[in-house]
DNA sequence: TTTCGAATCGTTCAATTCGTGCATTCGGTC
DNA sequence: GACCGAATGCACGAATTGAACGATTCGAAA
């Protein structure tokens, strides 16, 4: 899953000299490891950031393995949203997950990207279905693609420092869709979380077992729909004396929380999109985009 | 108690050559022992304190592909299984990408890995969900995990030859697993079809539009579940009819087809399994896996 | 215990990367 | 325009890497 670059790919891939690139690592600007020997290891997720917080542009972006063309034009937003509803409805792969990609080259938060790009194609789309524009196998397929551009993002930011602090979360029992508590895991896992999407369709008492097992800092809950008002609102406020107990925040969203609904909730916070989260995540832990520089001097011999 | 591992297993772990590795020990970077013949043994806790030293990035010992259980990293099929199965139910996902990218690697054939490693692993899962050894959480994860997975591999085998004849399909109406569904899609690709999958949830009607409207040479349909079998086999036989019209062979899976119900449909092959669709797929159009090694433009002085 | 396939040994070799020095370019200041 | 500090790109010998190779060792089945 981790693959490795050496200097020169890397530079090659940015466009600029070998050495320059070296130095820029040794400055810390890129995370980077080294061997036992001295040589240089870069990850792709450390590289684009560096890319994404240094404004460079990508020269020959195949050579660290993304799509041709990656990062040379800057999309502006409107037209961004409008080259990826059409790909997503045509189904085409490329176009979209390299769209994304330069979205976040180009420097845009993971949660803008979601939240003003994908979030309004995808609504886009469901309306188009609705009216009748748009054929069912053509939304569930925009459906199916947005998953994998998502996937895509994941991989650009990376996994997130191991040391990170742990959040989990997903949407409750009858709540099948997944692409928010995904797009909510990569959101957080790009603000310096240990993030892990547990998926859709989970019942009450899994995320309490869930918070005694793994003890997690942060759990964020996705609602969409709700059958028995009364049941959730008292499974929930259980489930948030549990969290309470372990130190475990809250953070929960969706359509079908309702202004009432919430007046009887208990929760750390309520998040209208995915930048409200992405600000409370950073406030309680805000990633430091300091790097410590490579100074091992090794054992001679 | 203490776990030893051969050079070679921690070279594949870390991600260097084994001689490398073999050097690095004989300068004493990593304390190990030797058998009487001179074989180097590697002890857990000296490798870790290695990597946390040398390489500050990959601390964790999950994240290198070293669970302190088994001693295997070259993937014999079981204990490929054992590892996947460990990896997917803790949800470790860098250890669960990297297993499966190893059997791709070692030349394991997509289909093959899907049927004799990750389906067997997902069967245990929901084997040891059912008897309660798993909480919810912990199977709803794996699942959600072993889509990321399925996501790795596709990119692995690549998007598939623009040239190559269109393949689409999914699941009908009703049946939410996409699983089986993707791997098609991977095993299709692989054969070099440009396959698409539609995803889940697929009324009759919108197949045929979907054939309708791109003209594919294949259509995958799995079924998991039938609701009124009558209705199935009259909507299945009228897709069939549409299918032909348009030269569209039809493959279907799934436990639901039993065989009084395959009686009665009309279909152009029935596959148990992937490397039975892999077959027939390449029946049509065979392809070897092209591996395309990365060769980055030479320098020019 | 013996046997035998698989794994590991130590070594060599071409290619790559290291660290360093140096000339050049860039942007701001006098 | 002249100056200067910082960044860049290139060149060099020394060191590292990864992939070979035949010889040796390991471990389990006979």
């Amino acid at each position: 899953m981790s693959q490795f670059f050496s200097p020169k790919e890397v530079a090659l891939a940015i466009g600029v000299s070998e050495s320059s690139l070296k130095r820029w690592v040794d400055k810390g600007l890129i995370p980077a490891e080294k061997t036992g020997g001295g040589h240089r290891r870069l990850q792709l997720d450390a590289v684009l950031r560096f890319i994404r917080d240094e404004g460079k542009g990508l020269a020959n972006p195949e050579i660290i393995g993304l799509p041709a063309e990656t990062g040379k034009i800057v999309p502006a937003e409107e037209s961004a949203q409008a080259e990826l509803l059409q790909a997503m409805s045509s189904g085409n792969e490329a176009t979209a997950k390299r769209l994304i990609l330069d979205l976040f080259i180009s420097g845009m938060s993971v949660a803008n990207i979601c939240d003003l790009v994908i979030a309004p194609v995808f609504q886009r789309i469901g309306d188009l279905w609705r009216c009748g524009d748009l054929e069912v196998y053509q939304e569930r397929r925009a459906c199916e693609l947005c998953g994998r551009v998502i996937h895509e993002l994941r991989r650009a930011v990376g996994s997130g420092p191991v040391d990170g602090p742990l959040a989990i979360g997903g949407t409750l029992d009858g709540d099948p869709y997944t692409l928010a508590t995904n797009m909510a895991e990569v959101v957080l896992r790009d603000a310096g979380w240990r993030a892990t999407s547990l998926g859709h369709m989970l019942p009450f008492d899994t995320l309490r077992k869930a918070i005694e097992n793994d003890h997690p800092h942060l759990m964020w809950i996705s609602v969409t729909t709700i059958r028995d008002t009364e049941r959730f609102i008292a499974n929930f406020n259980v489930l948030f004396d549990t969290a309470t107990s372990f130190g475990c925040a809250i953070i929960v969203g969706g359509q079908a929380l309702t202004a009432d609904i919430r007046q009887s909730l208990r929760y750390t916070t309520f998040c209208d999109n995915l930048r409200h989260m992405e600000a409370f995540a950073r406030t309680i832990r805000p990633r430091d985009r300091v790097t410590t520089p490579i100074t091992s001097p090794e054992v001679k011999f």
